[in-house]
DNA sequence: TTGTAAGCGTTATCAG
DNA sequence: CTGATAACGCTTACAA
């Protein structure tokens, strides 16, 4: 830890001779400058290895270059790989991003972003899935724009990135019906509500009618103490709306000599590198995480410098990996 | 989003008919104020819903109440929980935190620090293994205090936190030593310079002189890359430095009918949740993750208020899992 | 093309 | 216990 105060644009300009306004267009390459004074300015910042400071700029301006990134579990990989795209992306637009981790609690996610305001951040990210009417409110209220990544406002007002999961859901519910009935095919996701939830229930219904739906956390013990459930009731086929249950539920079957996927099918949806790591493989909706993440980025990106965006509800295409929980 | 200006201390004042100072003494509960004058003053502001702009405290005060958190990778489990334990304590002490992914590439972590300079936070948390020279030097000379986490300056300057790693990987080491050759253990980890590298080697040397070491990128598909390698050498247990080649490697083995832990055993080293996934799930030293992210930024909260630490190296204590890749 | 000067919203130092 | 007032470091009309 060094203990030299840093030099301020004033230093600069006296050494230069030139006025503070004179420097201040340099730095942010604005305005009109003389080639010479502006080649004797940025050799003085140089020397001096002068650095603006972002508080004293932040308030002449209002504006931080700061975005707040609210996501609800920093282990979730789904989740931390959305957030590598955002942060590449702020990266390139030279914002710094600051997290707010919600843990998915509404008390939690009101605080975060009230933080956020105090800090004064020129937009938002948010991630999160059980969203409470009240935080839709504030998040619609907020001073800065917001993009939802990965994650989907009911109400409809506020701009999002995801894929087309009534479609996805579809999909993979009329693979599953081909050698099986409807009976014997469920959805498992998340208790509670959840729009995105209501989203992949949507779809799987429409291909599946008769199918059943359980819920469960989303981490792997919650699924592993599912699957006892689901195979008494006689289910043969699952598809989970989150990664770590189906991983959860592939080991009770395995633990306990129920063969996948020749006894039971699992098919999960986010394609982390979770279900890519078990045995048998995990078959798989596949997501572009990253680009949905970078996408919302570049939208808030829009949203934070006033530019029009045509549709601000963006679905990115998704895919299929038929790995070996599936026949 | 909405449209509105914030109210400001100014407004705060006039309308209780105080000054600015004695607001902000309410605000910041320090001075002396009339108890009459301060029940005033909170109505005021919970009636205008006054909030104190961040950025002009900032520049008024020169203490952000930002912390910067450079993690080299946001979907590395080990790190992603530390994290959570870096946030966990920030929130208890009021600081938000920036997010600065690295990608364990030195040009990107210069940028980081620059930033974070830039944003003028009060202090870091630093996690990343492959620290260059420079780096360091930068972290030294930085304007604020810097803790590493899960991550040592080999210099030794800087304080950290971590576990005993060569303690622990010696131990490792004798318990493999146990019914094997050395000649037959290996140790796989990281390849290039990191200084934490360096103690699991030494302590895995001082327990099996002759064992070999390996090297691994840390990402599955180098683990199972490599397998095929170990095996031929006539390796039939290796410890590694991180999770996932060592779930890279027990899949490998899986896929080719190499029984483990019969033919051959593994033992990783950061016990996060993918070892538990695995069938047979793998057997692992046991860190306190969110704890060594927590002790990291507890410590940095006393060396942003100049408090005095004790002991800048701190070392927690770690345990064992054996589970199913080791006999 | 360059300079002057008025903010931006706080904190903090002095007086009173 | 309270109030003026000068910083903090920069941006941005408005003049020159």
């Amino acid at each position: 830890m060094a203990e030299n105060k840093q030099p301020t644009i004033y230093d600069v300009s006296e050494r230069v001779g030139v006025s503070l306004a004179t420097v201040s267009r340099v730095v942010n390459n604005n305005g009109k400058v003389k080639d010479e004074t502006r080649q004797k300015v940025l050799k003085a910042i140089k020397e001096l290895n002068y650095r603006p400071n972002a508080m004293a700029k932040g308030l002449a301006s209002s504006k931080t270059t700061m975005i707040g990134m609210v996501i609800p579990d920093l282990t979730d990989l789904y989740y931390a790989e959305l957030a590598q795209g955002i942060d590449a992306v702020a990266k390139i637009y030279n914002y710094s991003v600051t997290l707010a981790v919600s843990d998915d609690n509404p008390e939690a996610e009101k605080a975060a972003l009230n933080t956020l305001i105090d800090k004064h951040v020129d937009g938002m990210i948010y991630m999160g899935n059980k969203t409470s009417k009240e935080m839709l409110h504030l998040l619609e209220e907020s001073p800065f724009p917001v993009v939802f990544a990965g994650s989907v406002d009911p109400d409809n007002k506020l701009p999002s990135v995801n894929i087309d999961y009534v479609k996805a859901f579809k999909q993979v519910g009329l693979t599953l019906k081909k050698n099986l009935k409807d009976s014997k095919i469920a959805l498992v996701d998340n208790p509670g509500e959840s729009s995105l939830s209501d989203l992949r229930k949507e779809g799987f219904l429409s291909a599946v009618p008769g199918g059943k739906i359980y819920e469960s956390d989303d981490d792997y013990q919650a699924g592993y103490n599912l699957a006892h459930h689901l195979y008494k009731d006689g289910i043969r086929a699952v598809i989970t709306g989150e990664d770590e249950p189906a991983v959860g539920i592939l080991n009770y079957m395995q633990d306990n000599g129920i063969k996948v996927p020749d006894k039971f099918q699992i098919i999960s949806s986010n394609d982390t590198k979770l279900v890519n790591m078990t045995r048998p493989a995990i078959s798989s909706v596949t997501q572009p995480k990253f680009d949905i993440g970078a996408v919302a980025m570049r939208l808030l990106t829009k949203l934070m410098s006033d530019q029009k965006v045509d549709d601000p509800e963006v679905l990115l295409p998704h895919e299929f990996v038929m790995r070996d929980t599936t026949k």
